[in-house]
DNA sequence: TAGCTCGTTGGACAA
DNA sequence: TTTGTCCAACGAGCT
């Protein structure tokens, strides 16, 4: 261990378990710097949405009290990264900088050019992998090509699997002879200054513990029922671990351990179910790297002539989705899970986002962007590759033929109409039979919405823009 | 290389 | 009420 001292640089990794950057910093430095920069200008049009600040701001707060209990601090700047990073250097005397790499095309190209002028200065500057089991150059074909169908992608994975290793948690951080000066996490301004987030701290324990307990519980019992009990959003069938593993509370390291049976690939169905959750994650973070457009531009090429309706013409329905009032039960019950908790339940994800392609034929970029900015697990990688795969246009898609039906998906996943009740209480006295069926001609529910679309005919519609494409 | 198989998550309709 | 078939064609991926 040389006599220095090192910055590590918190991004997405905001934990002390299994983190490679601060593990390296730690044993090759004497003393190391935490530090978080806020810095949105960087990420373009895919800064952290609302919902994704309030979980950033006490994700960090729960850092910082991990650091302090270890006698070191999290160092908090704002501003232009490279600034930021050479104020801290000068006055904590460190040689080197750390950190876990991101995969956003925005983030790949900055942090490219940071590398390079540190160490042009002389410094260390070493990134590590703290975010996924493969990296996107990795897995990819015999060819080198990379993958554009999921099963083949996940076959490769599971070939190549092997006992996941973690890096183990300081005990304690030396810090240096001077701390620089550090900005109180207040002063980021990440929460919304109306109570709109009042819901979440009900749902929700953002940081590393509460990841780590969510994990554990999950794995104790939970997941032996994964893999079919995960199609119900009336029940709590998920893991919930999607906003602790986008802000890197755990990573997917972590949580393969934690499955992993004796250096085996998981036979358990709900536990090999939801390694290829995580096999998705990576399959979607790979299509992003090798595809650096896919947040704009469909995959498919033809799609980008696809009739979608006009802005003018489409404003008022993409409120009512977004407000949860179109009238269709799941659809809304499902956006307004989704504005009350910042979460929504995977099934009734495509539901919706069928509903708002395909029903509304409104494009699939309005609503990556609503989900953005309202769900707290919001990631560039998935909510770019889930509205692809939605609207048809991504990669391995759904055929254009497939309109979800959200009476049925309703009946079939909610079969007692409970999560319904739960989200549209003014439908809570209609009967099961009919609690997902919108209302009819002359049928009153309370101030609950009229359908804003026919079902069958709005469907008959998107088939028809689908076929004109081909 | 050429040929074969297959593609996360569905719905409508006929029998 | 349940079950089977069709709704496209194409290109990815494998052998």
């Amino acid at each position: 261990m040389s006599h220095s001292t090192a910055i590590v640089w918190f991004r997405r990794d905001l934990r002390l378990a299994d983190n490679p950057a601060l593990d390296r910093a730690r044993r090759e430095h004497e003393r190391v710097v935490p530090v978080f920069i806020w810095d949105p200008d960087a990420e373009g049009d895919w800064a952290p949405g609302a919902a994704g600040r309030w979980w950033l701001h006490h994700s960090l707060a729960a850092l910082a009290e991990r650091l302090d209990q270890r006698g070191s601090r999290l160092i908090i700047a704002a501003g232009d990264t490279a600034e930021a990073l050479e104020r801290i250097r000068k006055v904590t005397g460190a040689d080197a900088v750390y950190w876990n790499r991101l995969y956003e095309p925005a983030l790949i190209e900055r942090d490219r050019k940071l590398k390079a002028s540190l160490r042009e200065q002389g410094l260390v500057a070493e990134s590590c992998n703290g975010a996924l089991l493969f990296e996107p150059w990795q897995l990819v074909k015999d060819d080198k090509s990379p993958y554009l169908v999921f099963t083949p992608f996940w076959k490769q994975m599971q070939k190549r699997w092997q006992a996941p290793s973690v890096c183990p948690e300081p005990r304690q951080l030396d810090g240096p002879a001077r701390w620089p000066a550090s900005l109180a996490l207040e002063e980021l301004k990440l929460l919304p200054e109306i109570d709109w987030a009042d819901g979440f701290g009900e749902r929700w324990s953002p940081g590393e513990l509460a990841a780590r307990r969510r994990l554990e519980h999950f794995v104790d019992d939970p997941v032996t029922d994964y893999d079919a009990a995960r199609d119900r959003p009336d029940r709590a069938g998920t893991s919930r671990l999607s906003p602790h593993l986008h802000f890197g509370e755990v990573s997917p390291r972590q949580v393969a351990l934690a499955l992993d049976e004796a250096g085996e690939l998981p036979r358990g169905k709900g536990k090999l179910s939801l390694l290829r959750e995580i096999a998705w994650r990576e399959f979607s973070w790979s299509l992003l790297f090798h595809h650096p457009h896919l947040p704009d531009k469909a995959l498919k090429t033809p799609f980008q002539d696809f009739p979608w309706r006009d802005r003018a013409d489409y404003q008022d329905d993409l409120k009512a989705w977004q407000r949860g009032q179109t009238g269709i039960p799941m659809v809304d019950a499902g956006m307004r899970e989704l504005w009350t908790t910042g979460w929504m339940h995977n099934r009734v994800r495509m539901v919706v986002a069928s509903f708002l392609t395909k029903n509304l034929l409104i494009p699939w970029q309005e609503g990556a962007k609503w989900f953005w900015d309202t769900l707290v697990d919001a990631d560039l990688g998935n909510n770019t590759q889930g509205w692809q795969w939605t609207a048809g246009c991504g990669a391995d898609a759904a055929p254009y033929f497939r309109v979800f039906n959200p009476v049925l998906q309703g009946e079939k996943f909610d079969p007692q109409g409970d999560y319904v009740r739960r989200w549209c209480p003014e439908l809570a006295k209609r009967p099961a039979k009919r609690i997902h069926h919108p209302l009819a001609d002359g049928e009153r529910c309370g101030d609950y919405p009229r359908p804003i679309v026919d079902l069958k005919g709005s469907r008959e519609r998107a088939l028809a823009a689908y076929q004109s494409m081909r």
